[in-house]
DNA sequence: GGGGTTATTGTACGATCGTTCAACAACACC
DNA sequence: GGTGTTGTTGAACGATCGTACAATAACCCC
């Protein structure tokens, strides 16, 4: 044959960017299959690569799984981290930021439940998984407690100094508590039946809640 | 050998009796070992008989899930009925004894919790799991709504009469989601974290957030 | 006590699972 | 252009999955 340029069967990549290409498989085959997804021939077929590069990138499934579970919960946390750094440096203005990405995509999405769900069903017997959603999580609950202390702790000093009464600190727990579960079922609620409400409507919910509590301060 | 009475190898039930005991060992299975323990083997030896046994009581698996599904819901939304029932007949007492049975055994479980997720992670993709939740998360719904309504209705008569405004009908749908979400949200995070708080500052806020309802009215 | 009904057993089968590994080939380098 | 490194392939393995089915035996009935 003449020196047609013969297509080359695969292409090499670096390790990095090859393994970023299988975890970005991993979300996409959760997201589309839920558990069923998370077989190694249907993400390698997702990622158009054979069965057996995922052994030569990752030591196994579930640390597959893990780096999965890691990038999934940074993007969606490194979102909401930076929605609130782009709003008005006012504690009110911040707060929307929250509640307003916190009630839209990628977030407010039955995609992201379905893997979500998936994740929560390891997490009692997989230590990978418990792992990293410690390390992220912590992430989004300061995010939270930091908001609710400018909000409603009035004197709460930028610079960390201490709340003006050991009372307060209580309460501020638990207002953390109930927002975050308040924020957390209207999410779930939203996604398992879209039909219910607005998003607008949550985030009208969650800012009577608010208001609730600072006319209790 | 003499006439030593043999013992029978096994023993055989009614299909009642033995479906019965198949979706109790299917649910024991899930509360034990979450997703993985819903195999043929695993349940099959929960249950004490050998793996073709449930074939003939079920066409197939995940008609024997579906099942399981049915009966758990009915359990935790029968419990909560009856919880309402047994209270004094009033709506403030009514709504109390809903919110203590919310959190406590059975519903207030990480047990409870795990099942819950492997037949979420099942309700996008199997339609047997979709009928039933439609089926018993209804009774759930009205449950709820109606003690919200004769808590903030005031006038919201006993007999189905219509509420005095209209506007309280847009309040009240709002109402219930709000609630909703804020009792499913407090309770998925006291199973994930049980250290968190006390189950009865999960009642507390609740009852905070409906007093702060019934003041708007 | 013998016979009939059928609940129950346990093996077998094909499909799919995660993982291994020897062979291959793409690409950088000299 | 030859050579070395190593990212990549794809067949193969043992385990486990859900299901089918013929054989077995428990229990009711007369």
């Amino acid at each position: 044959m003449a020196r047609a340029a013969r297509k080359p069967r695969f292409e090499r990549q670096l390790p990095q960017v090859r393994r970023q290409a299988l975890i970005a498989a991993t979300i996409e085959c959760l997201k589309r299959y839920g558990h069923e997804g998370l077989s190694i021939r249907t993400i390698s077929a997702q990622a158009g690569v054979s069965v057996g590069l995922i052994n030569h990138h990752f030591p196994n499934k579930d640390e597959l799984v893990a780096a999965a579970y890691r990038q999934f919960n940074a993007e969606l946390v490194g979102g909401m981290q930076a929605a609130v750094a782009r709003a008005a440096d006012a504690p009110q203005a911040r707060m929307r930021a929250f509640l307003e990405a916190s009630f839209s995509p990628p977030n407010l999405d039955a995609d992201t439940l379905t893997v979500w769900v998936v994740f929560w069903g390891m997490y009692r017997h997989s230590r990978p998984i418990q792992r990293v959603h410690r390390e992220t999580y912590q992430g989004y609950v300061q995010l939270l407690h930091g908001m609710l202390a400018e909000l409603l702790g009035g004197g709460a000093a930028p610079r960390g100094r201490r709340p003006r009464r050991s009372v307060a600190a209580v309460d501020l727990r638990m207002a953390a508590v109930g927002l975050s579960a308040l924020l957390d079922g209207l999410w779930l609620a939203w996604c398992l039946e879209p039909g219910t409400f607005r998003p607008a409507e949550a985030i009208a919910l969650c800012e009577a809640w608010i208001a609730s509590l600072r006319r209790r301060t």
